[in-house]
DNA sequence: GAAAGTCAGGAAACCGTTTTCCGAACACGC
DNA sequence: GCGTGTTCGGAAAACGGTTTCCTGACTTTC
């Protein structure tokens, strides 16, 4: 037996395989290999040749860990959610590891729980792993303090931002959504739209809020009733679409700050013997399919492109490891997905003065 | 300035601090700092003290590459998930995430969406990454072939299980949850049970359709009806519902395949004036919140506590890491929980002959 | 035919940490 | 005052790659 004295873990069945075993097989040294599996030095193509069918016949890895170790760059990144890990973070840890994946890097995940101790600990792990960078994303897209700072890698925010205007953040246009919902709603000839939203204390559902009633002054309009703040429930869609039925039976639509709400308002409404979109026209937020398509009639709802955006996310990351960085606060563009909520009524609305600016 | 030609990286703010930084401000060797730091050898307190105080002052983190290169162990597993995460992935990958975190391990999130290429594409990365093992997830309950042979790693199926009997498995006990709800739906005193679920080809609909009908006999009742396959989907419930309304109306309970099929009937049945409990009982499976308690009423529902079937299968990685390997198929018991969908009845049914074992 | 140049591939340093081995200093007993 | 033991801490090898430098063989040129 050749002389092994490498430390064998008896529960591995043959330790992995290294860049010496693949010198010895082709018989040259192991700066030969490293050559020939890189494309670096000059070597003959049998050499070559016979350096590669070696590594290919033995299955051999180069082991990531001494790679990094002389290059200083390990090629992973970490993500943490700084809450649990839910529906928001899904899609953008999901567009994040594919753009990060096609440019080979790995993704740490971490789940913080809302848990600052947990939350500081993964952030210790991950610079003790030497990655290349940090994202940090989480439920809400309220600003939070920086991670840390005078970290030595890059950190880019990913659905929260970051109090600090010198970190790079990439948040949805909430506004925006919330203007193209109220602008469609507008455009299928409605005029008395109500808003029913999550808490107020709730930086989405302020920043919604606020935002449509914007965008019916500018139309000059006001919103049917102050906005309703509750729960982001579907118990509260209902339980405010009565308060609705029975404060103001006027309203011929309704913008939800969310599309659980937007399905508990369908479902009294319903109850109510109204009709939508008939009588009542509907827009939820955030296009989560189980609700906007179990919904009846199915949901028009703003799309926040979650999946967008987490790449987004990690291309800004990766230009920042590259030195390109790009700091500030990103938005990108929510987008309406338009289904039979607010199909046109078979009994159009009377035309009232047009909407200014209305395409 | 004292001799540092390490490879500056200009784009990199200060190289992180290394053992040898802090051995140089503590005036001792490197061998020295790391012993103080493991507390291995003998030191003076004075000396390990000093030595300490120097690691804290720098922020010292070892590079965890290194510690890898020369142990063998990175402390790292991966996860993959066959097809894309989602619902049922990520209370899998919480429980196993926060298991390993506590054995300090990191995990590699690995989305394969579904795509074989992808999935062998990350086992080689993995693999080179010298990950200590390797968790895989799906979507489905049913047996997939190995995602490797003969790997230098162990590897637990969680969810998702190896056709390969050898290998270590960790399921959803689906059968005996399907048996507890139909149990559930004897003791509140219903005899007439029909059973509505997703497609014949899913596995996870065949195996609870069987459980439940088996359950049934072992009571001496057959199930109202074929079992209704069709979709996981909230449209098929409803119009399953219908079918079953149109065909045999004296039905008193419905156990349903998913949540969402269960929260469709239980529209369904209110549209037609069914009152849910009283005149039709109903359980789903998940216990999916948003579904479940969305429901009107809330539903009583089967969980697969995928949350604890993840953690445990971490905890069979761990001791397979440390060569205490568990093969074989693991089940995981599920849980009835139960809610208004299924309260006993205000009008109490007819007391039957009593069902045999039923407590 | 000798000097110069090119090419192929080996030897060794290096990355950052752990661990083994060894030597120096000191206390102690005789 | 000299061997012996103990305590402390340094030197160096090892982990698995990459890269630089260097040497030897061969080719080219005058």
């Amino acid at each position: 037996m050749p002389g092994r004295k490498a430390a064998e873990r008896p529960g591995n069945t043959g330790r992995p395989v290294t860049i010496n075993d693949v010198a010895q097989l082709a018989g040259v040294s192991v700066g030969t290999v490293s050559k020939a599996l890189n494309g670096r030095g000059s070597l003959r193509a049998e050499t070559r040749h016979r350096v590669l069918s070696a590594a290919e016949q033995l299955g051999f890895q180069p082991n990531r860990a001494a790679v990094a170790l002389n290059s200083g760059r390990t090629y992973t990144v970490g993500m943490i959610t700084t809450d649990t890990i839910g529906r928001f973070s899904i899609p953008l840890m999901m567009g994040a590891e594919d753009a990060l994946g096609a440019g080979e890097m790995s993704v740490f995940l971490c789940d913080a729980r809302d848990d600052p101790i947990r939350e500081q600990y993964y952030l210790r792990t991950l610079l003790s792993r030497r990655v290349d960078g940090i994202i940090v994303t989480g439920r809400r897209t309220q600003a939070r303090p920086p991670i840390g700072t005078g970290l030595p890698i890059p950190v880019v925010y990913a659905f929260i931002s970051s109090t600090d205007p010198r970190d790079c953040s990439v948040v949805p246009d909430e506004a925006g959504g919330a203007h193209k919902a109220v602008d469609h709603l507008l455009a299928v000839g409605r005029r008395r739209i109500a808003h029913i939203t999550g808490p107020e204390h709730h930086h989405s559902a302020t920043v919604r809020a606020t935002a449509a009633t914007d965008r019916l002054a500018e139309a000059g309009l006001r919103l049917a009733g102050a906005p309703l703040f509750g729960e982001w429930s579907e118990a509260w869609g209902r339980q405010a679409a009565q308060l609705l039925l029975g404060a103001n039976a006027e309203v011929d639509a309704v913008f939800c700050g969310s599309d659980q709400i937007a399905r508990g308002v369908a479902d009294a409404l319903r109850a109510a013997g109204r009709r939508v979109p008939d009588d009542v026209a509907l827009v939820g937020f955030d296009n989560w399919d189980v609700m906007a398509l179990g919904c009846q009639p199915p949901l028009t709802s703003v799309d926040m492109e979650l999946e967008k955006l987490g790449r987004t996310a990690a291309d800004l990351l990766l230009a920042a490891i590259n030195g390109e960085a790009s700091p500030g606060r990103h938005t990108h563009p929510c987008r309406l997905v338009i289904r039979d909520s607010t199909a046109a009524s078979s009994t159009p609305a009377p035309a009232l003065d047009s909407a200014p600016g209305g395409s």
